[in-house]
DNA sequence: AAATTGTGTATTCCGTGTATACACAATGTA
DNA sequence: TACATTGTGTATACACGGAATACACAATTT
């Protein structure tokens, strides 16, 4: 599992540690299972404190990506690969209607959206 | 000249009165030339503090949408339509290829991009 | 001169993000 | 059983940004 902090970001780091790990399970890169790293090691080597890395993980737990068990560790929630896409595109969609919100405030069409996507995709 | 101000959003009053205003001057909803309220007007009327409303209209002034003249007032920039459109495509794609890195993480290709756009743009 | 409008500054308050530290609960292992 | 590991909970503290209030100053207009 490797993910990256950005000190210049405006999203706070555990937000920060929350899409990139969401990303990377509904992306399957992390098999069902799998253990996330302890809490406090996670935050020894990303250097913030143990409250951070718990907030991510806690915002993974709320989605039900994981399951937490104390004592345990956190693991990786079983999906069939219709789930994980079915909530990915959820996902994305969910941002993509704030984004689209704010094309549509400076009045462009879809087809203008479309052809500046094309641009920089 | 009109403007919502959603205090449950996430975004701080003082941006959600640039982007609305930078928006509509860029649509051409606001003429060249024409006067902004007075700040403590619009403080009034929006029932923000004074400091709120100069933080947006400096904002506007940064980014060349109005001119300020201490005494008088602020004023919408002028511009050519050809400017108003380079301009208005600078900004929003600006803010889509910080979306579309978003999009990017989740693996999704440009194809489902669009495929989700046109179901509810 | 007086009113209007923009500018600058000082003070205050609140919420969020972050860090540190310590105690407790559940699990696994020697 | 004792100990280590891991997650949970709580208390405290600090920094920062957003926002409000208030007052004084500068430029313009009437």
């Amino acid at each position: 599992m490797i993910v990256t902090i950005s000190n210049t970001s405006e999203k706070p780091i555990y937000q920060q540690l929350y899409e990139q790990i969401s990303a990377q399970i509904l992306k399957g890169e992390l098999e069902s299972g799998y253990c996330l790293p302890p809490i406090r090691q996670a935050a020894l080597e990303l250097h913030v404190s143990v409250i951070t890395v718990k907030k991510a993980w806690e915002e993974l737990e709320r989605s039900g990506l994981i399951n937490t068990v104390t004592g345990k560790g956190c693991f990786v929630a079983e999906f069939s690969p219709d789930e994980m896409l079915r909530i990915r595109n959820e996902t994305v969609l969910k941002q993509m209607e704030s984004d689209t919100a704010y094309y549509k405030s400076f009045g462009l069409t879809l087809d203008e959206v479309i052809g500046l996507l094309n641009k920089i995709y």
